[in-house]
DNA sequence: TATGAATGAGCTTTCATTCAT
DNA sequence: CATGAATGAAAGCTCATTCAT
């Protein structure tokens, strides 16, 4: 966490730094992204840097950190379309606007995203925190289904998980890559080839996991 | 590729310096890999290095090679079980033996798995052959299951091949996470409920992608 | 151009790593000279020399405009002797007084003249700039001698003009290989043989351009 | 000197490793020459080269020693045109000559002027030898030339060689500045503009060394 | 609290030369 | 005599971090 120094800063000095971190991070990673590069894009000086953070890793939880906040904002404002929404219906709302989300700071998604998912560090014990709430999240929400019975009772809950999040980043992924070379992320985000092909990634998932039969089953 | 010089070396001394370079890349990912830490371990000199490699990218490359030739030589003598498999049969055959030879060597496989995808180097200029190589077997694969009636002829085949990719990679990173806290990989890797779970995962997608009505074709 | 941090140096340090610099590359030329070495003799880390230079070619740079700026300054307290020099007289004057600078700073002159004149640079785009003021100068001198009629019209100025060019190089070089040799090189500037010998050359110089018939004509 | 294994190698042989030096110091100069870049392009073994030279040193000299009977082999076959030449047309003469026999080999040429005039090699301890026969058969000419009575005799004769020696650099220098951009270099030699320049860079030495008055003479 | 100079280990790569075979 | 692998010093340059002011 970034030392008190930090948030007595202005709020403008605040956000250039932020934005410049979050530049640097995703366009190099976390290990080649360069402390000296930020504080001469930042026009802040070296000392001060290690005066607000105690260091690189420090920095960049800041910028998950914001990422989370952000989102937990955008999605306060946002209500499923319905009371009566089963599970699949209520998760592919969950993707789509999530998805839309990404689209209002793309750079951001990237360069938290390029770091955890891609340099591993989404598993290392670091940020074990982020990804037990997505977990919980998602347990939570199986629950629900299995007691609604949309999905078997017998179902490997565990294994129902990782499928979950495999398509998260996947579908994450996808939006970084093809995203980045548009010259307007935001309106490619929005066009509806765009909003149809990710229908169709949820629909895959969704048939695959309804398909609750034997082979689905966890081992008796 | 490698100079002629190192492939005068000792095979043994060959050997060293490949198994270094595995653990490097292993556990540094491309960007953060020293040369100086490879030569210290492998007991060579700066200089011999660069008599071997024209660089650090000539040495990954070398492993990249040193893993399709050594999956080739293990899936030459695996056959499918049965000349009547189905399309969907025959990949999961294809992915389950995939997943018996990346626990033979699954250094090396984390080696080139961690910087190809997590790098990003497999959509990189340099990589694309090896995708490439990939992307065709795919779509050779899937046009047969449309000719076989098993798959809608309408389907967005582009997009099927990119959720199957998905789905490989993901097998992959699944193996690396859990398998490699295994002490005993080999047997974890053939035991059932490892063989149950790659089973299930494999229906997910399967079941997701046979259901090939409406939503899952071709914008008309 | 130095970065801001070299400037805020003490003069002190300054100056010992301009001294410093000034040895190296008179002993070494550009290529061969040593980052390595200058540090190591101006007592500095590595790292800070290049918080202070960009690079070698910074350093360079820095001498090159320092010696700019000492001639300038030399020159500004001399003057012509009298208003009715002609220009050979006035030419003179002027190659008699910057050997006389010469003499004030050996080393520093022998450092930029052998990278520029030596190794080419002086005709590189890099060092462009310094090389049209003086070809400036030289031709509004030839200009003024055509026009006061002591320099016959029909001259081939280009040509003439390298010439002078080339005289100045040896003369300088000729200071440079002679008085280099001498314990008191100033005493040994200033001595009635060495002033003659300089006006020797001028006067060779003089005499030949003064000849300005049919050979040393534009062609017709 | 290379060793005698050198001379025992097969003409063929030998006159590529000639020929792929020539043009590493004609690139390079003598500090940034690279022996490897040398035996890579020349397909000879590393160990090979020494077992030849005793080092880059020694092979450059060899280079120079190639020049050098290049020339007396192309001067045998050329004769003044006629006897009665005096020291100044037969001066003229020779450095046309000269600079026609640039033209057979420039890039010879070009790698021994490279380093000796531009690198300071030449007025080093280690070819001095290659100096003093220039200087030797200079001081001949200028003893003959007074004797004739073309020459005042009380002319400072050690000054008036070092201008002929620097004339003849600067045309040297000349030749090569301009003439390496031409496509075709022997064309270019050949042009009547070409010679019309050099023979008037010669005609402005010759009048400002006839012009023997009081001013030329040595102090008395 | 802000500053930015100082630091030395580290990076990848090239070098001329040696020497065992 | 030929070979080419081995070598370690040296090259230019960047790094994250410290610390005195």
């Amino acid at each position: 966490m970034p030392k008190q120094t930090f948030f007595n800063l202005p709020e403008e000095k605040r956000q250039i730094i932020v934005d410049v971190a979050i530049e640097e991070f995703a366009d190099y990673g976390f290990e080649a992204a360069s402390i000296n590069r930020i504080v001469a894009s930042s026009g802040i000086a070296k000392g001060s840097f290690y005066q607000y953070f105690s260091g690189k890793l420090d920095l960049f939880r800041h910028l998950v950190d914001i990422l989370a906040q952000e989102k937990t904002d955008y999605f306060r404002d946002k209500h499923p379309p319905g009371n009566n929404l089963d599970t699949f219906q209520f998760y592919r709302w969950l993707v789509k606007t999530g998805f839309g989300f990404n689209a209002t700071n793309p750079r951001l998604v990237q360069a938290v995203s390029r770091v955890l998912l891609n340099e591993g560090l989404y598993y290392s014990q670091e940020f074990a925190v982020y990804r037990e709430q997505s977990t919980t999240m998602l347990t939570a929400m199986l629950q629900q289904a299995i007691e609604r019975g949309e999905v078997d009772p017998s179902i490997d809950v565990e294994l129902a998980i990782m499928i979950i999040e495999t398509w998260n980043n996947a579908i994450t992924s996808y939006f970084l890559k093809e995203g980045l070379q548009q010259a307007d992320i935001m309106a490619w985000a929005r066009a509806p080839q765009t909003q149809e092909r990710i229908e169709k990634m949820l629909y895959v998932m969704e048939y695959g996991l309804r398909k609750t039969e034997s082979e689905f089953k966890t081992t008796p």
